[in-house]
DNA sequence: TAGAACCTGTTAAGTCGCTAACAAATGAGC
DNA sequence: GCTCATTTGTTAGCGACTTAACAGGTTCTA
């Protein structure tokens, strides 16, 4: 008898890249309302207060199946299990940070990432009065360390937060040192392998979107 | 006899959300090869590198009109000036940040922004021990100094970077000060009348997009 | 037990945005 | 002046995503 339930990541290419985009956005929603206590709730009530229409959050769901069964709302605990088997959050993440500076700072510094399921292996930098200096109980180490460590410690993970002009170089020795996905703060186009992905954060589009959609009058 | 042209922000709605979301990262890197000492550049030497089809940039410029003749390639000068009219960047626009941590003064030295055409006016916070230290010349003010100074400014983009707990009523306190455009880095849905827009910056979608697609094996 | 209200899973219709192809225009080489 | 290669502006076709509607299941009340 044929499994009718895709499952995890190995789910496949036919789910759209904008569900994609949904799917953490939903987790991390319902994470906030366990913190509150809620034990169900239904995909109304779930959708609209993030401005998503409940049957296109349904419809993202229908993409890997078994999330409820008809005539019964959601229990929160077990959407939460679901969608992190989805999203491959069910083990700790290794990952490094390139550039010490105030942004790589932050991001280090921003402790949902750990409750998503990620952790911070290392922070690198090569500014001199910095090193050594330590960020979430880690120590700054020099940028030249850091494909090693990369490959020993076998992370696959990296964010880069360093000025344009070394954006580049750092991502090439991240491709060196076994990394699969480049989280970009840096505002450069970067060259990858293919099979590398890069993810973009270029924080200047949101806000000249934002300034236009004001300047136009328009609504979100 | 009628104007063919549309222009600047009262180009209307049927541009696609999509199509906005492009035009900064179109700005930013024709600032990057004006810098260069780039003069003129055909669509595809412009858009190949971002990972854009050329013909969709057209599409894009399509949109708004007049930016070549059809066997000329672009001028980079000439195609700057008009994105930033496009985008009503032209004058310098006022805006604050509500949370001075790591990620308010991160956003804060982001000096990109300065050359996108925006000036950051004040920085907010409660906590008393950064209160009257200076980011970026400016002093740390007390939130509730907040709203007034938005008003007597005439400030109309505010972005929230404070604990998700804090930031619907720093939301609240923006929208009562005049403010009409957000740029939340809260991981928190708010609620705000019609009419103010609300750009959601959330990272950690970014970074779980980018593990799934990392663990999936996709490309892109 | 019957009925009503509600909820999810699923499929079909419709909308939106992307891709690709072509016409008109320019400049280079001869 | 003519031809060829190249480039943009423009439009139609196609694919992806969203929306809406419905079928089947559940719970609650009387």
């Amino acid at each position: 008898m044929p499994d009718k339930t895709p499952r995890n990541c190995d789910a496949l290419a036919k789910v759209p890249e904008a569900t994609i985009l949904r799917l953490p956005i939903y987790l991390n929603r319902l994470k906030a309302l366990k913190a509150r206590g809620v034990v169900q709730i239904s995909s109304r009530e779930l959708a609209e207060p993030m401005n998503i229409k409940a049957g296109q959050m349904r419809h993202d769901f229908h993409y890997f199946g078994n999330f409820s069964r008809p005539g019964r709302p959601y229990e929160v605990e077990a959407l939460i299990t679901r969608l992190s088997e989805i999203m491959c959050l069910g083990n700790s993440t290794p990952y490094v940070i390139a550039g010490a500076g105030l942004l790589g700072q932050a991001i280090a510094n921003y402790s949902r990432f750990e409750d998503d399921g990620f952790n911070l292996r290392g922070i690198f930098d090569i500014n001199p009065r910095i090193l050594g200096m330590t960020v979430k109980d880690l120590p700054i180490c020099h940028l030249e360390e850091m494909p090693e460590f990369l490959s020993q410690e076998g992370i696959h993970i990296g964010a880069i937060a360093v000025p344009p002009s070394a954006a580049q170089e750092i991502c090439d020795q991240m491709v060196a040192g076994g990394v699969r996905g480049i989280w970009n703060f840096a505002p450069v186009d970067l060259k990858a392998p293919e099979g590398v992905v890069i993810q973009d954060e270029f924080l200047s589009v949101g806000l000249m979107a934002l300034n236009y959609k004001v300047k136009a009058g328009m609504r979100e």
